[in-house]
DNA sequence: GTCTATACACCGATAGAC
DNA sequence: GTCTATCGGTGTATAGAC
């Protein structure tokens, strides 16, 4: 019998395409709109036929899941990397946090549309792609349990309160950072409603 | 020389079309998804073939931009029709304010999505469609200030909150108003956050 | 003037040859 | 795995009947 090889080098081309593709449709949603392409747009920039898209994904939605997928797990990869570095004091570490994903959905409106906003049509993410996100939900429900925040109720207002700001952004002064500083403010009235303390206790 | 006939009757029947047209866009977003639906479906829905429709309207994005303008109008009508009966005392009258907004924004999703997400591509409203959400905006702001909220930064978070939780309420429990007592917990915490008055000065 | 009939260019998607 | 050919459906456009 002969054993597995090393480095199984189809699997490798195979995926170096579909991340080629979707890499592609990343382009195309930073320059169009999210959803402002065509297939035959994709096919053209990596040099296909359109058709031939399918044999890597099996429709335009498996191309927005991949992104979907994608995004979430870039953030999440953000997210750990700033783990260790974050200040231990509640107040600083939850205005930290909420900073670095402020930023990160600043940075880039057609991810943020399809990472936050059910914005494209028929499009629902896989439970796969999905659970990069309910991961970063999950991860930071327990940081704020940590430190004291256990009410649910406190922690959506806390979330509402950060999407809405940067929703504002993003329509109000697109590619600026103007709501960062309000976030900054909106925080501390956060801080001071749900009691959390300014030092390490 | 002819008068002007008292009514015009032609007019009234071109009106009466459109609204027609437009309505039964609306049920379709309602029903399949805000941009779901296609002009032989609404075609099909008032007994038309698919272009006749262009006798009345320009293009889809024409239905879409009469769609805009005629949300925003019905909730100015909400608005000024509540406006005597509003509060007086500061924090109520914030709260009262808010309430309504967030009910009218969580009662139709694809209502929601037109009037305040840019969620149909390609398709921006037109001046005209616009001007009832500018005004309904300023009036905000110019009530918020007679309460001694002049603070642009301070507007923009309170409107940040809404939009937020009505965002919530949409993608976690739609069709429900489980926010709606997050909505009062955070409105509380802007108005301690702001120094707004309970009672009137 | 309003609607019907027809057509166009383009879309996502599929079938089958190589 | 990629190609060519093609499908049904879409928004849009226009010619012409009434």
């Amino acid at each position: 019998m002969l054993g597995e090889p090393i480095r199984d080098r189809l699997a490798e081309r195979r995926e170096a395409t579909r991340r080629e593709i979707v890499d592609a449709a990343w382009e195309l949603a930073r320059d169009k709109g999210l959803a402002d392409w065509t297939l035959r747009d994709v096919a053209r920039r990596v040099g296909m036929q359109a058709p031939s898209l399918y044999s890597h994904f099996a429709s335009k939605n498996a191309i927005f899941d991949a992104m979907f997928g994608q995004a979430w797990l870039e953030y999440e990869s953000v997210e750990l990397q700033s783990w260790q570095g974050l200040p231990a004091a509640p107040r600083k570490r939850v205005l930290a946090t909420a900073m670095m994903f402020f930023d990160f959905a600043a940075a880039d409106l057609a991810r943020y549309q399809l990472m936050n906003q059910r914005s494209v049509p028929g499009f629902e993410p896989s439970p796969e792609s999905f659970a990069p996100s309910v991961r970063v939900v999950e991860r930071a429900a327990d940081d704020l349990a940590s430190l004291g925040i256990t009410d649910r109720g406190d922690v959506e207002i806390l979330f509402a309160l950060i999407g809405g700001l940067v929703d504002q952004q993003h329509a109000n002064d697109p590619g600026g950072h103007s709501r960062r500083a309000l976030l900054a403010r909106a925080i501390g009235m956060w801080s001071d409603g749900v009691g959390l303390a300014a030092e390490e206790s």
